[in-house]
DNA sequence: CTGAAAGCGCTTACAG
DNA sequence: CTGAAAGCGCTTACAG
């Protein structure tokens, strides 16, 4: 079987018609005649012909794909983001073009102009911080960002996360009520808005309570720095009973340091919290209890904020923040007087 | 700022050069004078130009783009394989195209025509299978593909795996080493050769030991069949007290139906074994005894394995399966007189 | 509804 | 080394 690339040319040859009509039978919402439209979709047929996405790419100036960056993958709610990302946008006709922000050569630079080199009609900033001067690169190339699970204060960009303020707010509030002798905070990485925000949430729903973090360690959302963080924290006179990790990986390595190496009990000896509710939050081993991200409707606001800008160059920015429950499970002592 | 789309033919402008002379100083292995190409660099700089990729691949018919099928990604063990392949081919200046096959919708067929219109130069499919009515398709369209992670018995096709016969064997010779009574197999889905290839290992394996699978069970890979399989196996007068599951996402849920819903101990009361290595394995809870899968290698000979079929079209299929390791830890028994 | 023509932004022989 | 010209496979005004 011959390589052959089929053009529209040896289409509209064999159906005996010109190149436009063959365009126009493959282009929807453009005019052919039933007649016409029958001889072309047979002659396509039989030649295997489908219409070449770059070429059309090239004359309407729109790619129809998206550039999605992402790091950070260990973090299972990324894979999953990815999954319910990509399904929504080929619903709508759009494809990804995937790149792995290597955050530990910090190459973003590098990597957002090869993105924008493939005429991407808009990009998807996953768990990765851009710059301003990347930002206006994107601007000036016209290329819409909406950034995923992260918010940024320039209220000229927009952003989609679940409102992390209200489910840090939440742990405080369900922490506080099982009345632990003293609190303590593992922080996730200091430049993520998420652990800013949730972080915020936590201490202000502390102090409503009378309370607050009484140790803090920095977990930097990841495993080895959270274990240090963990055995740092627990290695004083009066250790914590009750401990918010930042996210659900580092909730997982805390537990895990507590009862594997410290020989303590979850939740008997202390009660963990953690957020985003990953499938692996549910397992029996961990039972976690945590905030739930609400990733469908987060996915499908990305979706929809993107394609609002792609279709309207003035379409202004948005923000927004989607509630999402806490899930009680094993891990976390129940508040005072629940079951 | 405007949204200016800068074109060669403006930068040739400014730097008072042709159009080809543009082309050529960002075209490397192409001749141009240090002048000229000084001049050009100036204007492109001043402009902000860059090169249109989609342009690019227009005339040179080659996108460089890789097409990467995907599904499954609940199993650690994938997105960890999209991020180092992504990286290598990032390397090779390729970028992904991804495409998450629906596996519940079984849409694969559709989506393999997206990907070909895209005029990816090749396809990677990782834990899917591909009919011969698609790889037809494929190969009529010149488009080289390589299977990561499922091998097939079509030599015209590449693939690349782990050696999963050699660590099905292993996995029993260990087993079988610690005597156990009763030895009970959860079995993935039989239509991916990742399964069967371990199961035949396994039962070779323990046939060379005079032992056999004395019960086995079927998981599908997936959590829920895993839990129902889990209880089947131990709702009889005998069960097994070492157990091997055919990846490590069902080894976990194997560990937990065990020890929360029954009751049981590992590795005291029943030995379980994995197989992937995926990073959870060796988190405290599971400390899971697994063989590896050698991703890194793995990526690498996926990488050049496309690579070459893409630079020489009869470069000859290659069917290629990695040794990879048991690891031994603490969810397994040890085998008779090992410490 | 339909066709001829121009053009999307590049690269690549072909001359010089 | 460099430029003029053709062409990659399409879509889209423009006439008819």
């Amino acid at each position: 079987m011959p390589e052959t690339k089929v053009t529209s040319a040896q289409v509209a040859t064999l159906a005996g018609v010109s190149q436009s009509a063959v365009s126009r039978v493959f282009t929807n919402g453009a005019s052919a005649s039933e007649k016409t439209s029958k001889k072309v979709r047979e002659a396509a047929l039989k030649l295997g012909y489908r219409p070449n996405n770059i070429a059309r790419a090239m004359v309407s100036g729109k790619s129809r794909m998206i550039g999605l960056v992402v790091a950070y993958l260990e973090n299972q709610f990324y894979p999953q983001a990815v999954e319910k990302l990509s399904a929504a946008l080929q619903d709508q006709g759009y494809h990804i073009l995937i790149f792995m922000a290597n955050t530990a050569t910090g190459k973003i630079d590098d990597v957002l102009d090869e993105i924008l080199d493939y005429q991407v009609d808009g990009i998807i900033a996953a768990s990765v911080a851009l710059s301003s001067h990347l930002l206006d690169r994107c601007q000036s190339a016209g290329v819409p960002v909406v950034l995923f699970n992260r918010s940024q204060d320039k209220r000229t960009l927009s952003s989609v996360t679940s409102d992390n303020v209200r489910g840090g707010h939440k742990v405080a509030e369900f922490i506080a009520a099982s009345q632990p002798a003293q609190i303590g905070y593992i922080a996730g990485w200091e430049g993520a808005s998420t652990q800013r925000d949730r972080e915020q949430g936590f201490v202000q729903g502390l102090a409503n309570a009378g309370r607050q973090i009484d140790v803090r360690e920095v977990g930097n959302f990841h495993k080895d720095s959270t274990r240090a963080a963990t055995l740092a924290m627990f290695d004083r006179a009066t250790p914590p009973d009750a401990v918010f990790a930042a996210n659900d990986h580092m909730a997982f390595v805390v537990m895990d340091t507590l009862r594997f190496e410290l020989g303590l009990s979850v939740p008997n000896d202390v009660s963990v919290v953690g957020y985003d509710d990953v499938p692996t939050a549910a397992w029996l081993s961990y039972d976690l209890t945590t905030v739930r991200q609400p990733a469908n409707q987060m996915v499908a606001q990305t979706v929809q904020t993107l394609l609002a800008q792609i279709n309207d160059a003035n379409a202004s920015p948005r923000q927004i923040a989607i509630d999402g429950p806490l899930i009680v499970r094993g891990s976390a002592r129940r508040p005072q007087g629940s079951k």
